[in-house]
DNA sequence: GGGTGCAGTGCAACTAGTTGCATAGGTTCC
DNA sequence: GGAACCTATGCAACTAGTTGCACTGCACCC
């Protein structure tokens, strides 16, 4: 299981709360790993038994006090030996294939909405990583460790979401072909 | 949840019993819907109390028994409000993708042969995926309803690892040139 | 002064998927 | 004759993720 293995990722960048972590799971981390603040307050208590992370009140004014975690050395000895163990691709599950599959047993015409409508939440996600890519790596040839990683997962995002789009497109013109006929 | 769907969709197209279903989720259907026998099983259950399929006992000899599975008129009917329903995308939970970006954090040789080795899984799929585009779709032009549909999920495919493929050149690329420095 | 929204943590109940095992007769291979 | 594998169905226990809700208190807007 990844969650943990993400969190540390995370914590290691910079350490800080649950709340912080859920934030940073609604952008770049969550880009590629999704996670609710659920399931994160619940992961850190597990964490903080097994002893990846410690954890220290912090309190503040103005607003509620916070944990602040972060990685222990056990914590860093786990994500090293996690990064090198080898894991399965991940399984997949692919609503929108599904349906085309079955598109010839419902009604074709909101197929085609649908897979227009993905079409179109698919190249907002990618506008939003183009644009993370021209301001936060606008040199990437320079870039090394960290900030290359970095780059190169948002590289991995990039071709996922313009693939998907372009997939959504030949089989909107094969269906609205296949349609005429 | 399309586990049921991806079931309804497949018993359409031909009626058959959980074991064959079973056989189809590790090919075809099973491509882009990952699902086990226990719950393949366990889901059909379920969708004999909702009334989406029937089911009749078939006595083989020189084999165990079967139970035959086929789509209701009420399973049609849930098939097609389904299908014109709107769905959200997958959530993305990308295993490799948080140890790309933790690879400071380990062994990068280690990593390296991680991600090669994803490489070439997904190449070995690639390949499948071509092979079955060549044998059963050489005339893609001439596909309509059902095959046609049969052909774009199969497409989605082939995209699909050819840019998993393509990324994992561009990681390891990139990290051996960072390594060189 | 009242509503909305943010910062912050968390429980409880549920759904979906995984893993390991059980059973049982038949075939095939050595 | 025994081991391994195929067809066929299923239970039980577990892990992971989802959904809905609860509570506190401050800030900001109208």
């Amino acid at each position: 299981m990844a969650l943990e293995h993400a969190i540390l990722v995370s914590l290691d960048e910079r350490s800080g709360s649950g709340y912080e972590l859920a934030q940073r799971f609604e952008k770049s981390i969550g880009f590629f790993w999704a996670a609710t603040h659920q399931q994160i307050y619940r992961t850190l208590k597990r964490m903080v038994d097994l002893g990846w992370v410690s954890c220290h009140e912090v309190a503040q004014d103005g607003r509620p006090d916070k944990k602040v975690y972060e990685v222990t050395e056990a914590g860093h000895g786990e994500l090293a030996r996690w990064l090198a163990s080898p894991g399965e691709p991940e399984t997949i599950r692919h609503d929108l294939s599904v349906k085309v599959r079955g598109a010839s047993l419902g009604d074709p015409e909101a197929l085609m909405d649908e897979i227009a409508r993905h079409r179109a939440l698919h190249a907002e996600r990618l506008d939003v990583y183009l644009a993370i890519e021209k301001k936060d790596f606008p040199a990437p040839s320079a870039l090394s460790g960290r900030r290359l990683h970095q780059y190169l997962v948002l590289r991995g995002g990039i071709r996922g979401e313009q693939a998907l789009i372009e997939w959504c497109d030949e089989v909107l013109a094969a269906m609205r072909e296949d349609d005429r006929r």
